[in-house]
DNA sequence: TCCTAAGCGAGACGGTACGTCTTGTCTTCCA
DNA sequence: TGGAAGACAAGACGTACCGTCTCGCTTAGGA
């Protein structure tokens, strides 16, 4: 078998850190192939070579993140999870922290539309499939699709102003935020009765 | 003082439609001006007489709707509002549903995303005016601006996911279910001590 | 009826006259699009808006120089024409002559195929049937259309190679040695037993 | 030193016939490189390790051809040469049917204007060194380049159109009626005094 | 017979031009 | 005088080739 040339994993790096800077500095749908293929010092056939067009780029863009994300909460969900477990929820914030800038490429609309919906529409899915684990079977007094989505646009939406507000809290407490206002009233409208940690102080 | 072209008001009333159906049909996106002066059976050039872009056409239609939302849900508000009051929340979803079309074209990205966010700023800061002044001063647990931005991403992240599920649930049953999942956390969280109306049966 | 657009004349005639100037500086298929629209002081789409592709710009060119030499030598021909009359060669290496940079750019290949075939179909197929006009249904020695070809070919040729030399001879003097070349033997291959005038002394 | 490998002479063989079989099927300047590689089983790097680009392949080309009619011809002229010999244009028409693709693929225009220009340009000078020879230093009666070219481009305008006709008329048919149309008058308007063999009968 | 340089396949890359599409401006004409 | 028609500049799009290059594999021919 041909060892696959190292460059083109360079090139895809570089493409991608262009689209990240340049969409922070004038909005995702403002950059061209050509601006992000210039920075990248490519030339623009180039791009082409490797991505269908700017979505594309940034829905695998979002993707690695995405993977990134799952090999950190994956074992934390997988162990010992119950619903009202706020771990998951601090990993999400910090990794939000640490990636704010694709996230807010992402969240903050502007153009980047098929990236955002595939977002949303992800985390809906896993929150749908964890809340069925945490019932089951037993019937829920919503339907969970809605509590699921409930969850999923909530949290992203509160990720979406807080990244975009410059971060003024730290990501613990937001993750605690979220917490108090959304998690409780899920398991409790769901009529889940689990443990809920009281509520830590904060100051 | 001229009077207005009654004319006028018919160009902007057929630009307005056809923007409208093109988006749902293809889009918004993906329409051209020429489709949209197309459909109206105007000229391209006639478009700019009376709106700089796209984006300025449909921010006007949100407009409309917009002033058409708080016609009806101001007096209910100034009246005899407390945070726990689960009346103006049916009137949103309520107004929601009878203007889908406008709704999902704004809320479900893919470029309109100018209107969008003015949306969810208008949401976020009715909002946060609304709490301010359940609070009477009196401090609140977690600062305000994340209370109302949680309110009104959650909230209008639930219409969004509810117009393009096709509406599968009923206006008002929706209205109850953001409720119980929102509303009390939110009231609660911030540790107001409001009368919370006992959770309706729903069937 | 609408009248025409005066401007759309001035650009043909930019655009003609762009293409000319530039095919001679570097070669017809050198030149791009962009050359020409830069040249001609327009945007490089609104050449699409008027010609398909530079083929079509030249053929378009072309047709408007046939156009004048026919204006000028049907007349002629129709008259009191006689296959030994010199009168028409003459018309024709005088008209190569004032549009020689057209006719260099069309005759010396480079890329201008589709013109060069056109012109010499063209020239070809008056030949054929002004011979066969002359023939008044007599047979023919040998078929008309080697005649016609060798006429046309062999002319064509001819003002190619004096144009590319820079006219070192004048058009008069180059039209007698072609009608000693080539009339006279068609005439007489062909078996027509017209007039010939004696050659003119030449210095 | 090293002897040349075999291969590559199989390869210029190749990459000669793609490009002759290419051109007649689609026309010589929409062939690509791509397209010659793909046909003759090669890399498209390969193509460059040997020719320099397209009209490079068609040059060499043409250059074995004119070799071989060289080899051929110039005995024939060596020895016995009249201007009014006819076997020497017996040989070329001969050798153009033989050689038919390649001759249209150069005289045909659409590209190969690299080519087509050098045939010309060896033929003209061809001719002219012959009727300098003839001449034996006395004085033409026209200048003599202009005998000579009209000469080369009457001959390959005719090959031209008889070998796109699809060689309605035999090479030894057209070798004659070129003869007559031609080489005759070409003779006589220089002023030349040479024994000229009255013409055959051609049924 | 081995080995070693050449021939070659594969394909990334920078570049240039193409023809298309849409935008927003402007001008001319018509009702 | 407002709107229709449409010419135009600008500029991005995705595609197609070009010629260059690097990387390894294969193989022919000299040691």
């Amino acid at each position: 078998m041909r060892k696959k040339d190292r460059r083109v994993e360079r090139t895809h790096k570089l493409l991608r850190e262009a689209l990240i800077i340049l969409s922070l500095r004038k909005g995702y749908d403002s950059v061209t192939i050509q601006d992000i293929t210039d920075h990248a010092n490519l030339g623009r056939a180039t791009f082409y070579l490797h991505y269908r067009d700017k979505d594309d780029l940034l829905l695998n863009t979002l993707q690695t993140i995405v993977d990134d994300l799952l090999a950190v909460i994956e074992p934390e969900l997988g162990n010992v999870f119950t619903l009202g477990d706020i771990s998951p929820i601090l990993t999400i914030f910090r990794h939000a922290e640490e990636n704010r800038d694709l996230y807010r490429i992402i969240l903050r609309g502007r153009g980047a539309a098929a990236a955002e919906r595939r977002l949303r529409e992800y985390a809906a899915a896993s929150a749908q499939s964890y809340i069925e684990v945490a019932l089951h079977g037993r019937p829920a007094a919503i339907p969970v699709e809605i509590a699921a989505n409930y969850f999923a646009h909530s949290m992203l939406g509160l990720i979406d102003w807080w990244l975009e507000k410059g971060q003024a809290y730290p990501a613990d407490y937001m993750a605690h935020a979220f917490y108090d206002l959304g998690i409780t009233s899920v398991i409790k409208t769901l009529g889940l009765d689990v443990d809920i940690p009281a509520p830590e102080k904060m100051e």
